[in-house]
DNA sequence: ATGAAAGCGCTAACAC
DNA sequence: GTGTTAGCGCTTTCAT
């Protein structure tokens, strides 16, 4: 089919090592034997074959990153980041969408053929720490974001209750005080709605205000759909706020449509904030205020950690904590205008 | 390393073929062998090495789909539907952005390294034609969208104009009259924007109208924000309209953005139609209109044509049109509340 | 129905 | 600095 090494080597005159040493940028070829064999190569059109050389180092230079749906904005823009993050010491990305089930997690953990890839980044939704802990050995990988935190793994994250405690604070500072938290779940919490609902409550609480139960607005699903309908129905109970913590941006917007639709006005009546910074929530009318994680530091020391480990890095699981900002925008400004 | 082929065979007491004959589902191999051979694998945790099969038979099954950048809706949508229609036929998918430029198009095209895909699926947004029908012949290919269309190679796309029609004549039946584009390039039209344009154009004229250039609303950059900017400025200059059909949905979003800063009602000072569907659009207040292709069906067609390809079909380029419906929502009610 | 042997295209010790 | 020789783990004729 296609020219191989073994034809290079012929057409130069050179060994097939030789060759081998020419493309791989090995340094210690003499100029005129590695012009020689460019030059053949040039001419024969050879192109390196990715599966000889992947069967004989056993190593593919691809990453693999799951988590559930690249249709989720924050994925999409997480993926973006990770390429990047990832290009940058060589290796691609390839996507696995678990769909946030349990099953597709356990597919992506099982890795039921081997050598697909290096190693995997991979951000949970519904798998425990111990179940994740007792995938295969040997497969290096890292944890993305908050939910399930296994102690051997390596696990990058923000720090939710400080980020939540900013948001609330933010609307505290504007004179809210009513202030209610939207678009968790309504069943079973993740951990990322714990933490983000912990740091709500702290900010509510040092300041003597006593978070209200009836102030939790949750979703039926985690979408902005979910949101409308959560924030809807409570609204329509007769429920106000005059600040609302969104677990994610997704949920802020689904609250901004919930309350423009009856008429109440953000932020002037209800400031909302959002997280996650995706890129539609600076196009909202109003625009929302949000947190931003540093993604592109949480996706370059993600792979950096994952790459040490496919390296033979051998080390107890690392937890890091990357930076976030309060964006402020136009849904909960600084200062009414 | 892991546990190889030959550590099953010689543990369940057969030869390396029988193994492979099972792992491979070959049905020549008795009940009794196949069972032995189970159970050794179970027993070894064997898992067969995706090198070694892929060196051995040159397949990947991974197909590569490029476009520009996943985090554009459309794309992250597009590629949710490329991978469960290609699940369906056995393969896997292998994400590429390419930016939207042309380097990182040929980059794409070029395939520097051979092997790590079995064919492409690939929307161009600046490669000409010419240049794409020149690509590596070894490479399958299938082009999706309706922008560059080399004879010989296969595509697959919605009909544009037709569908710009229906949205114009959505439009024209609400008794809109002064109805403009927006969100097309203000440089170089795309073929996307030029044939959207076209089927808007055809349907005012058939209604006896002419289209007025003053009314046509270029953005700097495609995206929400150009298209806040690009409706913004029209506005501000004193342009009216009553009814605008936009390039897609993202446009859309920034229409409504321009219009609702300006206290001008969707839909009742002006109607507004999107494209693409995206979930997005479905969420905004007021939700949009919008052209919503049929991305299943064309996933499935594309896939299907690529994989014909890769099984050595080589017949003339099949030129595929996929269907598409005018989603009626709050941006352009069916007849005004 | 099963086994033996020859590669697939490349890398990596180890010589020279 | 360059060549020789083994594999990497699997599939695939071709025998049996």
């Amino acid at each position: 089919m296609g020219v191989t090494m073994q034809d290079v080597a012929e057409y130069a005159g050179v060994s097939l090592k030789t060759v081998s040493n020419v493309v791989r940028d090995y340094e210690h070829v003499s100029a005129a034997t590695r012009e020689r064999v460019q030059r053949a190569i040039r001419e024969l059109g050879y192109r390196p074959n990715l599966m000889g050389r992947r069967l004989a180092t056993g190593r593919t230079s691809l990453l693999a990153l799951a988590f559930s749906n690249v249709t989720v904005p924050y994925f999409a823009e997480l993926s973006r980041a990770v390429s990047v993050a990832a290009g940058a010491l060589g290796y691609r990305v390839l996507l696995e969408e678990t769909d946030g089930t349990l099953e597709g997690e356990r597919a992506v953990i099982a890795n039921s053929e081997a050598g697909m890839v290096d190693g995997i980044l991979f951000q949970p939704s519904v798998m425990s720490s111990v179940e994740i802990s007792r995938h295969r050995g040997d497969l290096p990988i890292v944890i993305l974001g908050e939910e399930a935190a296994p102690l051997p793994v390596d696990r990058v994250m923000i720090d939710n209750v400080s980020a939540a405690r900013d948001a609330t604070e933010h609307l505290l500072a504007l004179g809210r005080t009513r202030i209610g938290f939207a678009g968790h779940e309504a069943g079973q919490l993740s951990a990322t709605s714990i933490q983000r609902m912990m740091g709500y409550q702290q900010a509510l609480e040092e300041r003597g205000i006593r978070p209200e139960p009836s102030l939790l607005f949750p979703s039926g699903e985690i979408s902005p759909t979910g949101a409308v309908q959560g924030v809807g129905r409570a609204l329509d109970a007769g429920i106000r706020v005059d600040g609302l913590v969104c677990r994610d941006d997704l949920a802020a917007i689904g609250a901004l449509r919930a309350l423009n639709e009856r008429g109440i006005r953000v932020p002037e009546d209800v400031a909302v904030t959002g997280w996650d910074n995706i890129e539609w929530s600076r196009v909202t009318f109003p625009s929302i205020t949000t947190i931003a994680p540093d993604l592109s530091g949480l996706a370059q020391r993600a792979v950096k950690m994952l790459v040490e480990r496919i390296d033979g890095f051998a080390g107890v699981g690392r937890h890091e904590i990357v930076d976030y900002r309060l964006l402020v925008r136009e849904s909960a400004p600084s200062a009414l205008a």
